[in-house]
DNA sequence: TTGACATATTCCAATATCGGAATATATTAC
DNA sequence: GTAATATATTCCGATATTGGAATATGTCAA
């Protein structure tokens, strides 16, 4: 057995960082291939084809318009990747026990002299 | 030229699934490989040759114990990835998009009737 | 020392990549 | 229709992978 084809999911097209650099260019807006060729200073060819790998896995999405092919980006389709990763975001960042020990000072400054309630209900995620 | 060494960086080394899911099972802790074999059920020395590959990434340490290698993962290098994706967020995430939304209704209320300019300078990241 | 246990390494075949060069396709302009 | 523009595809060589099977290395036990 090989390697598995680059256009088998999203975490096999982004390990090749010029793809994650089309990806980083396309956050700006929608773009026309050459667009992205005069951003990024290769022949067009390899751009085409690293389109053509992102385009397969569905992390852009393509419309013609006149001669051009208008690129833009999908990132939907890197929701799997964030959603593994975030699993693993414990074992770095301390900033969820930074948030923990916030929260349980204020508590007990709250318990000392209560006054009013936070204002705005604590973000969901952080 | 040919595709990237897997053992290039963190990004090459979790496009394989099977190096993911050894991943996923280490979080459970420090583990020896035969635990991890009957864990996964591969034969051992496809398990070994993963490993292999997360060591020279960096994303597993190894520590020897008597005649086990005990294997513990190191997520710290999962975060180049994090980062990473963590740019693409507000593609799918509509909760930055309300953070924005409650952030312009704040600014025309203000402009209505302004009191004071705001508290504290705005995040960084969010 | 000999053997058992735990793990790593080597050899193999099949496959897929990436970049470069050349060329093909598609759309508009004249 | 022909030329020009915009993009995609094909062919190539060099390289690296994956799993499987066999084997090597390393550590402890008797």
């Amino acid at each position: 057995m090989a390697r598995a084809p680059t256009t088998l999911d999203a975490f096999n097209a982004i390990a090749e960082p010029k793809r994650r650099r089309v990806l980083d260019v396309l956050t700006a807006g929608e773009c026309a291939v050459n667009d992205l060729v005069a951003n990024l200073g290769w022949p067009q060819p390899q751009v085409s084809k690293h389109l053509c790998v992102l385009r397969k896995v569905g992390l852009v999405r393509v419309r013609r318009e006149g001669r051009q092919q208008m690129y833009e980006i999908n990132a939907a389709s890197l929701k799997p990747i964030h959603d593994w990763v975030k699993n693993f975001e414990r074992f770095w960042d301390t900033h969820l026990d930074r948030i923990k020990t916030t929260a349980e000072a204020r508590a007990k400054k709250m318990a000392a002299s209560p006054r009013k309630p936070p204002v705005s209900k604590p973000p969901a995620q952080e």
